[in-house]
RNA sequence: GGUUCGGUAGUUCAGUUGGUUAGAAUACCUGCCUGUCACGCAGGGGGUCGCGGGUUCGAGUCCCGUCCGGACCGCCA
């Protein structure tokens, strides 16, 4: 028996019991006639004494060559502590050992195990399954592991069945790259990666499955990012004989079920508002609505004057700074540097001052009169002490340069609280979206998502303007879920595939399967698919989804832990009838 | 593909205008310490300043290249 208790588990009402406990060394305090041993498991820290009076010559002497993260085993008697520690659990009682066991020496950890520990996201990385023995790691993965049991509870009640669709499935053009897998048995032939169980959800669907969920891998080949992963895990939900409504409302229970059971937080009728919007109010599909500073149109009452930059712009759209007024010309010289980084890639930024005592003061005052810019004030609800930022320029390209500020400022202001939840649900999104580099339209969800009843005609005259019954969840400002009602006739998947640019014999090639499928009593059917990774981290209150995944990989794909990805011996390429053609 | 920040002791960092033998904290080692729990005190060891090249009397510091890491843009149906 390697332990009688846990490392959590002692308390007073345990004093005179004889345990035995495992663990790692978390820490040695030697003060010579006596000495401390902090022993540590995931459940907690027990103290451990060695005395010169009570302890055995050798037992002190093998104590003393303990070091940092040895795992050991020890007898022991619970004994009351004579200066007890009120910041611990375990801190009324002390084990005083009578036999040690090493069960396994430790080198030095290169970065202390410690809830502040010395190391950097880099070695942490590279000895994850050392950083992973911290609290705070730890802890999110069993956050994370609340969160599923959650969701699986709550589905399972509503009667979803959990099935799982495979991994080895089939490339296809449309959205992001895939992952592809060589085919040993069928030369020259590749499996894909799923980037989401998509066709697979349906035909389940098709099969009568009527509620279906998944929490599952998804497999997508694109650059990362702190809140993305090569390889990230869905909450893949499909309902067949369902509307919209539906969906929202299922969706939005289980949502408000994970808010109160996880955060204790409780949220009436989750908002919803139009892409259309969205896109107007905040420049962005995802808004954060925590906080308001939404977008002022100025084109209105800026744009008969002399001043040509905003005359010639398609939108001259501004939003209130909060408390504002009181920046310095160098703090306003600096947010017109921010904007105009590349990476945001505004060419400049008009400003208001509307100053406490009501007066205006702005970079175009050459132009505008204070009456002007009360009327700016007004349209961007500015209150006096705030400060109005203006862009202006291409529509599409100046809401998301604002709605980068408005993010950016708010984060600077203090004003998204981690521990509020906004969510919010955004609806009918376009169907199709123009890619400009090739001037064609491509599905902003998926291929598979129906039209709005009666807008199938627009698709030819004006296919941009067509609206989908697609829907995304957004907590805080991100896209935790995403899904639509889907197509379910052959007729119009092969309408809508048409319209994508697919020929007949493509489509048929790529997705011939789902519309025989369509062909043999498809219900009504829809779904959405959460992103569990964000989901955990925005509950847990944070933005790196990497701290909530136990071997998560770097911002080039790679696993810096097993040095993946690596290159394969020839023999291997062999069988599998690859060559490589890289050029050095 | 691009922008940007970084790489100096096991670790986290400082290192000024290019100038003596590259520092601090922490970790580690040794000794001391009669109740520690961020223990304390004294002492000690520890460096290819990512790598390559250049400028210079002299480079951690400046320049060029390269590798690695972070954040972001493009990308992510």
């Amino acid at each position: 028996m390697y332990r009688s208790q846990t490392c959590g588990q002692l308390r007073l009402s345990d004093i005179n019991k004889e345990v035995v406990l495992s663990g790692w060394v978390q820490k040695v305090r030697d003060k010579g006639f006596m000495m401390w041993v902090d022993l540590r498991d995931r459940y907690g820290i027990t103290q451990l004494i060695f005395d010169e009076e009570r302890t055995s010559k050798e037992i002190m002497e093998q104590a003393r060559s303990l070091g940092r993260e040895f795992v050991i085993q020890i007898h022991g008697k619970v004994i009351e502590r004579s200066s007890k520690n009120p910041n611990m659990s375990t801190g009324d009682i002390e084990i005083l050992v009578s036999n040690l066991v090493i069960l396994n020496k430790s080198l030095l950890p290169p970065f202390t195990i410690e809830d502040q520990t010395d190391g950097g996201e880099d070695i942490r990385m590279k000895y994850r399954y050392l950083d992973i023995r911290r609290n705070p790691v730890k802890n999110n993965l069993i956050f994370r592991h609340k969160v599923t049991m959650e969701v699986r509870k709550y589905l399972s009640d509503q009667a979803f069945i959990e099935v799982e669709t495979p991994y080895l499935i089939k490339s296809t053009p449309e959205g992001a790259r895939d992952f592809v897998v060589p085919s040993r048995m069928n030369e020259g032939q590749f499996y894909a990666l799923p980037q989401s169980p998509q066709t697979f959800k349906q035909l389940l669907m098709v099969g009568g499955m009527d509620k279906y969920f998944q929490i599952v891998k998804c497999f997508r080949d694109e650059d990362l990012r702190a809140d993305r992963q090569p390889e990230f895990t869905q909450i893949d939900c499909e309902m067949a004989f369902v509307e919209q409504e539906d969906i929202l409302n299922v969706f939005e229970g289980l949502t408000r079920h994970l808010l109160k059971e996880i955060k204790g937080v409780e949220i009436g009728e989750f908002p919803r508002m139009t892409y259309d919007d969205a896109m107007q109010k905040y420049g962005n599909d995802k808004p954060d609505i925590r906080f308001g500073m939404e977008f002022g149109e100025l084109n209105a009452v800026a744009q008969q004057k002399d001043f040509a930059i905003f005359n010639d712009a398609e939108l001259v759209v501004g939003i209130a700074v909060p408390g504002g007024a009181a920046y310095t010309r160098k703090e306003i010289d600096a947010l017109t540097d921010w904007v105009r980084r590349p990476q945001v890639g505004a060419k400049g930024m008009v400003y208001v001052k509307y100053n406490e005592d009501g007066s205006f003061k702005s970079s175009v005052d050459k132009f505008y009169d204070e009456k002007d810019l009360s009327l700016w004030a007004r349209a961007t609800n500015a209150q006096p002490g705030d400060l109005i930022c203006v862009l202006s320029g291409d529509m599409l390209k100046t809401r998301t340069q604002l709605s980068a500020l408005r993010m950016e400022l708010a984060q600077r202001l203090g004003l998204r609280n981690k521990d509020e939840f906004a969510p919010l649900w955004v609806i009918d999104f376009p169907l199709l979206e123009l890619d400009e580099e090739t001037g064609h339209y491509h599905a902003m969800h998926h291929p598979f998502t129906s039209p709005k009843p009666g807008q199938m005609e627009l698709l030819d005259s004006d296919p941009g303007a067509v609206k989908a019954n697609a829907y995304d969840l957004v907590l805080n400002g991100n896209e935790i879920g995403g899904g639509s009602i889907r197509i379910h006739d052959k007729e119009t998947q092969a309408t809508m595939f048409r319209h994508l640019g697919f020929t007949e014999e493509e489509a048929k090639a790529q997705f011939g399967f789902l519309m025989d499928a369509f062909q043999y009593g498809a219900p009504p059917h829809g779904g959405l698919a959460f992103g569990l990774d964000r989901l955990v981290a925005i509950l847990g209150g944070q933005e790196t989804i990497r701290d909530f995944i136990a071997f998560p990989k770097n911002n080039s794909g790679r696993d810096v832990m097993i040095d993946a990805p690596a290159f394969i011996d020839e023999a291997q390429l062999k069988e599998l009838n690859l060559k490589l053609d890289i050029q050095s």
